[in-house]
DNA sequence: CAGTTATCTAACCAACTGGTTTCCAATAGG
DNA sequence: CCTATTGGAAACCAGTTGGTTAGATAACTG
């Protein structure tokens, strides 16, 4: 090699899928996000249930926001949170696709090979 | 603080839920899934398409495998790896809670209005 | 203007991630 | 036994994550 080893894969610029499931990988935002079903809130009311700092629960709300998953808005001092389920939809989507396999019995592999006929490429 | 802060939130136990988006909030290893409803594949197939050494793609594995999405078997020198979708089934169920965010209309501010409304001061 | 409330920014820290290169273990075959 | 093939393990590096504390910003209140 003629060049160095030199920093190649950071996690940074993802796609906007991987950016929701990143999003998703942690309990405290998917609950934050469930609490968020039941309306907007702000920044107090989604971290009063965790022993958590204020920047901490602003943190994970910035990494909810870059997702698309939830919009900030502006009420005097606040800045509510809303729930913005359109990711969500993909993710559910993306995952739908794997459907048969949770569906389907794996004893054969004859059912296996017939189920396989086309499918595009992963669209990542 | 008399103590120093140490060893507060680190991303490593986590639950399975989240072991499962984390291990989806990659593209390459979404792409690993794809391909593998093709059928179990060795290392050397299921990383021929990236670009990418022998090590990384193992890692990547080793990540679905954690998370339970792949199973891994020994055939020769070969250790197929195989779809196992049942932790994908269990994030389309998540991920379907919200499906009423995703279908509903949210141009109307009286759903947000209606659940910060506790004291309807005017503002305006 | 000063003070309170609500939230964000900045700087810092430890642990994890995702890649690399190098080396090691297990299996098939002469 | 020796060798080639297939894959994993260890050590390393740069960048991200998720938390902290301290200070700044914005809007309402007096």
């Amino acid at each position: 090699m003629s060049s160095v080893a030199l920093g190649q894969g950071p996690a940074g610029a993802r796609d906007p899928l991987s950016l929701v499931f990143a999003a998703l990988a942690d309990p405290t935002r998917r609950a934050m996000l469930t609490r968020l079903r039941r309306g907007p809130a702000t920044v107090a009311e989604i971290g009063e249930p965790f022993d958590m700092t204020g920047p901490a629960v602003s943190k994970h709300l910035r990494v909810l926001e870059r997702a698309g998953l939830v919009s900030r808005g502006r009420v005097a001092q606040s800045r509510p949170a809303t729930l913005q389920a359109e990711p969500m939809r993909q993710v559910a989507e993306w995952a739908e696709e794997f459907r048969e396999f949770w569906e389907k019995r794996y004893d054969r592999l004859d059912d296996y090979l017939s189920t396989m006929a086309d499918d595009p490429e992963d669209r990542a």
